[in-house]
DNA sequence: CTCACAATACTGACCAGTCAGTATTGTGAG
DNA sequence: CTCACAATACTGACTGGTCAGTATTGTGAG
């Protein structure tokens, strides 16, 4: 706070963005605090003084990125008002915004997965927060009879382990363009749930 | 080798099976070695014998259940000679093999993810392997006439995680059923793909 | 005896976390 | 405004527990 945006940030978002920097590309067993003190020029007494260990530090940048996710998709969801366009949208919307942020994608899709059992409440509780987001407007689509009935919840696990794939793809080999992610994920999710544009 | 199957098993299946529970209920980085020692009655010494390393250790089990998947989704391709059908009856033998094998799914599926820089190699290594081995045989339904073209590529990748995804919800929480799974699951991919049955 | 394998005791590098101290900023009395 | 003091923010050398990996010793089959 009491920073103008453009001026030094704070301590704490230095840390943290130095911290997104080394535990997205390395994971978080391999990163060491020393490394994420060098990156951001601050000290590990710092990071000690703002988070009260590398645990929560890194819960601290999952959460940030997953909030950002889900209100940019509820926000694209609000400007529309008809079942499927509403699933179009939010797509899209997610779609753009992991193509914006490549490396908090990382660190959400990949490094945040297999770090044993502390972390895997978290993940299971971003995971179901997103399935259930997708799921209620996918009921919301087939209540309004924009598509036929469906499983929705095993449509919703299936729809969001499509984008993932398809994201950390992308992530790691640039390969295929938004573009193409685009102009393909969304026709096929939209036609396994039996709906032709 | 040179065991009789159901005979006391040779220390390496020892060490890969105590591995194996440990490794995939903790994590990797979770997992002492001591706790493998403990839970298959053998010893560290032994291990050492055995394998070079935790992370070969680790690393072996991984490539003996993807090595298991794939021969499976093989051979029951081999049974079929028509594009799509055999599209169906490879996704029904990885269901099927994913389902008898809960704890090795999820050594695949979650426990061999964000490690680190050392394993990144490894988890590409093996979902480029099964996503291509899709694509041979959506290039192939395509090609038959079984489905219209589409970007097979993006395809196998979406299919993939929406398969993962799916598997992972359900070596969690037991939910849904695999025969769920495999009435929801198997249109809804075939669907995407514009195939009816 | 020897060799392949197994059991046990031990070592030392590593690194998250600590803490005593310093710097910076805030405040309100004179 | 300015000075005394306090509160907050930050620093970095140090420590102690942990655990992968190793050295040593044991054993039984051929």
């Amino acid at each position: 706070m009491s920073e103008h945006a453009s001026d030094t940030p704070s301590t704490r978002e230095r840390i943290l963005d130095a911290a997104m920097n080394i535990f997205s590309a390395k994971g978080f067993h391999d990163t060491k605090l020393d490394e994420i003190v060098a990156e951001g020029g601050i000290s590990k007494g710092s990071i000690y003084f703002h988070f009260p260990n590398k645990e929560k530090l890194f819960i601290a940048l999952v959460d940030q990125f997953a909030d950002l996710i889900e209100r940019r998709a509820k926000e694209a969801i609000m400007q529309e008002t008809q079942g499927i366009r509403r699933v179009q949208v939010a797509l899209e919307a997610v779609l753009e915004t992991f193509g914006k942020y490549r490396r908090p994608a990382k660190l959400l899709l990949v490094q945040a997965v297999g770090l044993g059992t502390v972390f895997e409440r978290k993940r299971m509780e971003v995971n179901d927060r997103f399935a259930l987001l997708i799921k209620t407007y996918l009921d919301e689509a087939v209540a309004d009879g924009s598509i036929a009935p469906v499983d929705t919840a095993i449509v919703a696990h299936a729809w969001m382990g499509a984008i993932y794939s398809v994201v950390i793809q992308w992530v790691y080999t640039g390969e295929p363009s938004k573009e193409e992610i685009m102009d393909a994920l969304l026709p096929l999710l939209l036609k396994s749930v039996g709906y032709q544009e």
